[in-house]
DNA sequence: TAATGTATCTTTACACCGTCAAGTAAAAAT
DNA sequence: ATTTTTACTTGACGGTGTAAAGATACATTA
């Protein structure tokens, strides 16, 4: 986090700061600790400041989503990565980073997925999702149509990666308990027929 | 919504009235507009009133959550039952009610879902709870484990009819919408090999 | 019936929250 | 050197949850 030089009235790199601030709040305390208030604080600057740098808390909110978003398609890509050149693998490997992403950082992954009212559709948002959503695309896109064209396939996959993911934030699955509540996600994709197509 | 009859002291059932009072602020204005203090401005009273019924607003929301799991329950129930005898039908039937749930009461279904710190553990919340899944346990004991155990198939369920409503509520599925995000459930779960058990 | 006790609700107060308006001071532009 | 603009501070307002203390109606009991 950047704090301020004390006795100097510029901050040197507040807007930065600020989001760094958000970030260390949604992880170390969860999403209801993100205020614009606390930010402030923890970046040594009073509560007001804040607002010459983002249009309120929504704004400040889509700074911090933008970044996660980041951390998310980061984090997916490298379980691809991880899974070596099947594309099988890759598929499952893509979903364990979603999990990871979703249980690492998980109230960062309610942030972005809370579309009540939280966010302006700016440019680097849009761009930001974009960006993660291509991630699934892409791989969809390496097997073959089933029923309902190749949108559906994507949507299966998006589907049961955050499905999956919400089902260990409400305990219903508990990866490595050994118990019935110790579902894989490997089994999971593995019940979808990928076929992948040929070259 | 009960109200208070006025000029007189005593509600009658203000615990009831302030459960519907936040159902209704729910179903009007969304998750953020569930406070304490509207709740009683709804019921006629005091702001401090709802303390002496609930353990603060965390015992509200448990209250209205647990209302809000037999609305799930009956919206997969109707689903199932609409679906007629077919046992994959039923199992499409009963995930459109799960859909049909989180989009006709999208700030309930995110009231439910959202496991920050926001509940009592009372009996009825874990019963109504366990009852909602129920539903889909009781849906997924129809067919054939596959791999992964009989657990799975019911994860495999649950996260699939959870992540395609999450879907829909952040407009990556618009259904109806004739281009590439009307992506139906039913393609979905077709993808899915449910093998009904013999008898 | 009368006294006591308890449950229900009100009032007040406090610490947070987001936001707005006005003031200040440093930096940049002229 | 003067003006303007930028980056902040201070203070205020209405909103939130919650706790404490007071008032009143109802229930219990003597």
């Amino acid at each position: 986090m950047i704090k301020k030089p004390a006795n100097k009235v510029r901050h040197g790199n507040l807007k930065e700061a600020l989001i760094l601030a958000g970030i260390q709040l949604l992880e170390e305390e969860g999403l209801a600790a993100l205020t614009l208030r606390r930010c402030a604080a923890m970046a040594g600057v009073s509560h007001a400041a804040p607002a010459h740098h983002f249009d309120g808390l929504k704004g400040l909110k889509t700074a911090i989503a933008t970044r996660g978003y980041a951390i998310f398609e980061k984090s997916m890509l490298d379980g691809i990565a991880a899974a070596g050149p099947d594309k099988h693998a890759q598929v499952v490997g893509m979903t364990l980073g979603y999990v990871r992403f979703a249980t690492e950082h998980n109230a960062m992954f309610n942030l972005i997925f809370d579309r009540s009212d939280n966010f302006i559709q700016t440019p680097e948002w849009i761009e930001a999702g974009t960006r993660a959503r291509r991630v699934l695309n892409d791989m969809s896109s390496n097997f073959l149509d089933g029923q309902g064209g190749p949108s559906a396939t994507e949507v299966t996959l998006f589907a049961l990666a955050h499905g999956y993911a919400k089902l260990i934030e409400i305990g219903r699955v508990v990866p490595g308990s050994g118990d019935g509540r110790d579902v894989k996600i490997e089994d999971i994709i593995s019940r979808i027929d990928f076929k992948i197509k040929p070259d």
